[in-house]
DNA sequence: TCGGTCTATGTTACCGGTCACATCACGCCA
DNA sequence: TGGCGTGATGTGACCGGTAACATAGACCGA
């Protein structure tokens, strides 16, 4: 048994099929009488209308189409899930092109099967975009209103979303500046991910800003994870002149970094002050509670699909690249202590120099 | 400009759409040399086939949909991102609509949109479906491929899979009376939550099995979150007898009622052993290190797309309901001890005494 | 040499809606 | 009383593919 179609409806009715498609779209012109003969034979055949040919013929898909990186990355997941419910606010229905890590072939492929379906705007959420080049993006960025997020790729046509990563790793950097700290290391996320390379220039503007302040830098290998910033924080530990305070480029990097030091006798922010970057959930339920700088993801996702699906709010195809930028707000818990000099008594004192000489 | 159809392919081309369509389409019956020039003019119109156009006269969308809990949630991103690629392996395109919290009004609208866009299967991923009596949905379920996850909903002619978590409650409770423990409270997760139910069932007969042990169940009113777990803490810490071992029916919960021992100068493990349940990333790096029951979630997910997209493997129209439960695994780490009895001599011998008893 | 089979290609209908336009009945006003 | 505007409904084409069938050579064996 096939379901009914709208001919079937009109059959039942005894109406023309016409009559019932404004009854379904309710239109305006349409006795209530025949209204409810129809909406009766709708009801008994189960009708459910096909979106799929009504899209052929009225060339409309309400879609949008969101490449993205690993949804099971918790930013990314936020990222969407903002993107969602935003888009269905503007009676848009999103649908998204996942790519595992490992399968970055597949990014072209799914933006391929996005286009392939019609979709009327695009979202691009990986960072490390392989297509930067691809004549298939600039294509589609000509042809739709399309939003590029988290990522520093020039496309034509193509409004941009992102936080503001250089900023947000200068607000961290200050802040233990703040707190008295000089010898500064920074634990980076992959140096392939703009987000790292911008955390690391805010990193680096602090710290030219200040005479005394003495930069470490340590990239791990492989990810933001906890396992990378527990290696970093080794190589931290080695070196003669350990740091009084890490800025960690993300919470999980923090999070490793802080078990490496536990694992070597050292406290945390007693001995080494600790800053994130993201503000994960269990941030504020970690020992010592996590000091960071929150990644407004969701907001981002909205704001993406805002502009991809509000032609008023820009995107609108051919128009000049707009950025848009999100400040990531600095979040202060207890991962994070003045700067203490070795003998007790100077503890205090130190900090509040630093604070005088500040304000 | 508007996009090219294969008629202008075909015209461009000089040959019949039919001919492009072959083409398209791999085709074997075409000749080398007409296959070129249509690939040329498909590459200079940069013409990209509908899917719609496809899905209409075809009847066939390629299409998955999924009904689930709210994405930012990690366990149920991982859900889709395994049912995402699993179905991807199938040919499959999976489309979402996540409930946001607080929406549960748009789980019909949601199915009904992926009705519209007439998915060719279904995975319902909501543990506390209000749907579950809706004839929209029991009528999808006779016609489609339909498979609920973690729901304990009765849906006919559709598959289940879900984490056995009453045998998870079971050996997550028998794993601290292993360790010694008699005094064992735990906090459930919502008891709206079919999950929360088994769980708190597997506990039950853990304890069931041991006469000497004392049970002690603490709901929290809202969710799974930390704040819960944090204020369950505090209401098993006001009763006078209190509890030497607490499982956490979430990870979350686990790390909020660890922080308000804390707060209360507890020590865990020593003063109180915790387990959770889920196994979130950070629960390894956790302090202690959070030992609890692994949820598969990917695998959940990966399972409900196999069964939804491939036919030989179950969830076919009008079979019988089947139920695929998944074992989540103990993963043993630092955040519950044998117990201790209060002279520091008793330590050791309470928990051999138990070993020896189960051995 | 001729019908039969196979290959390459073309022709036409069809999928299930929407769109533009046609039609018809009715009421109103000059 | 006739013309016209308007509301309710119907008709046929069309969206861009696929499916089914038709056709025209080429090859092939009897």
């Amino acid at each position: 048994m096939n379901r009914a179609t709208i001919r079937d409806v009109a059959r039942k009715a005894k109406v023309s099929h016409q009559t019932v498609s404004r009854v379904i779209n309710g239109h305006n012109s349409v006795t209530p009488e025949t209204r409810e003969r129809v909406a009766d034979a709708i009801r008994e055949l189960e009708y459910v209308p096909s979106q799929v040919a009504r899209s052929l013929s009225s060339s409309r898909t309400h879609t949008l189409g969101m490449v993205t990186t690993d949804v099971s990355d918790h930013f990314f997941a936020e990222a969407v899930a903002g993107a969602d419910a935003e888009a269905r606010k503007h009676g848009f229905f999103l649908i998204i092109g996942s790519i595992e890590p490992g399968a970055e072939d597949d990014e072209r492929t799914y933006l391929r099967l996005l286009l392939e379906r019609r979709v009327e705007g695009l979202i691009i959420a990986v960072p490390r975009l392989r297509l930067a080049d691809d004549d298939l993006l600039a294509g589609a960025a000509t042809r739709l209103p399309t939003v590029v997020v988290a990522s520093d790729i020039e496309l034509p046509g193509a409004d941009h979303v992102d936080i503001d990563n250089r900023r947000g790793g200068l607000e961290a950097t200050s802040y233990l500046l703040a707190q008295g700290h000089r010898r500064i290391a920074t634990i980076t996320g992959p140096l392939d991910w703009p987000s790292a390379r911008a955390r690391l220039d805010g990193y680096r503007d602090a710290l030219r800003g200040t005479a005394t302040a003495e930069a470490q830098v340590v990239e791990p290998s492989l990810d933001w994870g906890l396992e990378s910033g527990r290696r970093a924080a080794e190589r931290l530990l080695a070196v003669a002149k350990r740091p009084t305070a890490i800025f960690a480029q993300s919470d999980l990097l923090a999070l490793g970094a802080i078990a490496a030091l536990r694992a070597h006798g050292l406290r945390v922010p007693d001995d080494v002050s600790i800053i994130g970057f993201d503000d994960i959930p269990v941030a504020e339920v970690f020992d010592p509670p996590l000091t960071t700088l929150r990644q407004p993801m969701r907001e981002v996702g909205e704001l993406a699909a805002r502009l991809v699906a509000d032609p008023h709010s820009g995107a609108r195809r051919g128009k000049s690249t707009r950025r848009h930028v999100l400040r990531a707000p600095l979040v202060i818990r207890g991962s994070v202590a003045p700067l203490r000099i070795k003998s007790e008594a100077g503890a205090g004192r130190s900090a509040r120099i630093v604070r005088a000489s500040k304000g």
